[in-house]
DNA sequence: CGCGAGCTTGACGTTGTTCAACTAGAGTGG
DNA sequence: CCACTCTAGTTGAACAACGTCAAGCTCGCG
């Protein structure tokens, strides 16, 4: 983990990003002074579950994955995390711990903003509070998304909707399978490593994806549709 | 669903509410405007997942539950709703569709508030939109228990957790164990009715709850919740 | 060349759902 | 006032889904 000491080292692509637009001068000024850019390794700790966060993330590039962690064998991954969104913004707007863990999957870079900066900012300026909120709303209907899957689908279900929703964000320009161990997709899917390998293999079978190492690429959408949606 | 015509039927009760507490005169005169106040009764629903949401309902008093839809015979039960909660925020601010489904466990009291209001009001008012963050900060919190609960946890702890989240809001004042049914607390722990109904006998006979017609007492919260610790 | 981590496979056990039957109380109509 | 029905609750037995375990495999790396 790689820190950059100078504030401007971030400048050109932190404050670039939508939600910065409609900053005033000194808001800017206020963000500027107040963070610091850091490039994270594969397999590093971005956000650590339960921990105190004393600061919010923005991510300039990479890829992560945000899970909620589980016994030493088993987590549930919940989203990829990748360039433009923030971390742990509940830090500055509520509680201080981070309800979610978040490890790199690639090397990310980051701004990391104070939390009083951030919460300083949603009140200065409605249009960046409105943003922040837009971004909550968003996040919440994935959250109950989720929820809907790991109650209402079984394996085959699951599987399929992790595929989809890897797969898009693959076809967004990212590279994601080759990130990914089996144990991570497993983890997406919300089932046992072994499940998981057994379920993609019945894919395969079936003509439905072809798994070429770690890359796996989606032959079937709508039939895979068809599995997310019977469950 | 007795409807009130005159705006000015829910200003007591509704405006006073801490959120609105800022607000300048004229944010005043737009939310009184833009508002209609609402009864409901036992069993009605108050929003319903996946439709299209005209507007943000602000809780005045009752009771109701807010859920995932399954199939036919389960859903699952996030949270209680009472008053002094939003439901539906994220139709003023994004999707336009309610991401659950909210149903009346008692006569519930209500303000409809337009969608566009409650967007102008949180552009308009820093202090408002901070308020809203911070709901939105701790319902995420919560929905990230939810899953990790759902992921983590078997029956004996999903159940306990359910039973000490029911007792706690009873605790709050609301009457809570009489409004539901046995197929509503299975929702809430993720459960079947029957496996549900095997659970409290089991806590039961174990000394940890008193089963008294539909309430539900309990005596050993410390056990309760070293139960949910386990999973 | 050998070691270890991730991957793969099949056999087995546990958990929790489903099904079917039965009970109790609450309303309904004769 | 009594059948009659309907819903919510209860119980146990059979079954399915999925995780766990144990073993073997492969490949990259020291």
């Amino acid at each position: 983990m790689r820190t950059y000491t100078t504030p401007d080292d971030c400048t050109l692509p932190g404050l670039d990003a939508p939600c910065f637009r409609d900053l005033l001068p000194e808001e800017i000024s206020l963000a500027r002074e107040s963070k610091t850019m850091v490039v994270f390794h594969k397999g590093e700790t971005l956000a650590k579950q339960g921990a105190f966060a004393s600061s919010v993330l923005f991510i300039i590039d990479g890829l992560g994955k945000r899970y909620i962690e589980g016994d030493a064998q088993r987590n549930y991954n919940i989203s990829l995390v990748k360039g433009g969104e923030f971390l742990g913004l509940s830090a500055a707007f509520g509680s201080n711990t981070y309800p979610y863990s978040v490890t790199a999957l690639s090397e990310v870079t980051a701004c990391l903003i104070e939390k009083d900066a951030v919460a300083s900012l949603a009140k200065l300026n409605g249009t960046f509070a409105h943003s922040i909120i837009s971004r909550y709303c968003r996040s919440s209907n994935m959250l109950y998304t989720a929820i809907s899957k790991l109650t209402n689908k079984q394996m085959n279900g699951r599987m399929a909707d992790a595929l989809l929703y890897l797969d898009a964000v693959q076809h967004e320009g990212q590279a994601v399978f080759v990130n990914l161990s089996r144990k991570d997709i497993s983890d997406f899917a919300g089932v046992s490593t072994e499940s998981a390998i057994k379920l993609l293999k019945n894919f395969e079978k079936d003509g439905l994806i072809s798994l070429e190492e770690k890359d796996i690429v989606l032959l079937q959408h709508q039939a895979l549709e068809e599995i997310s949606r019977k469950g």
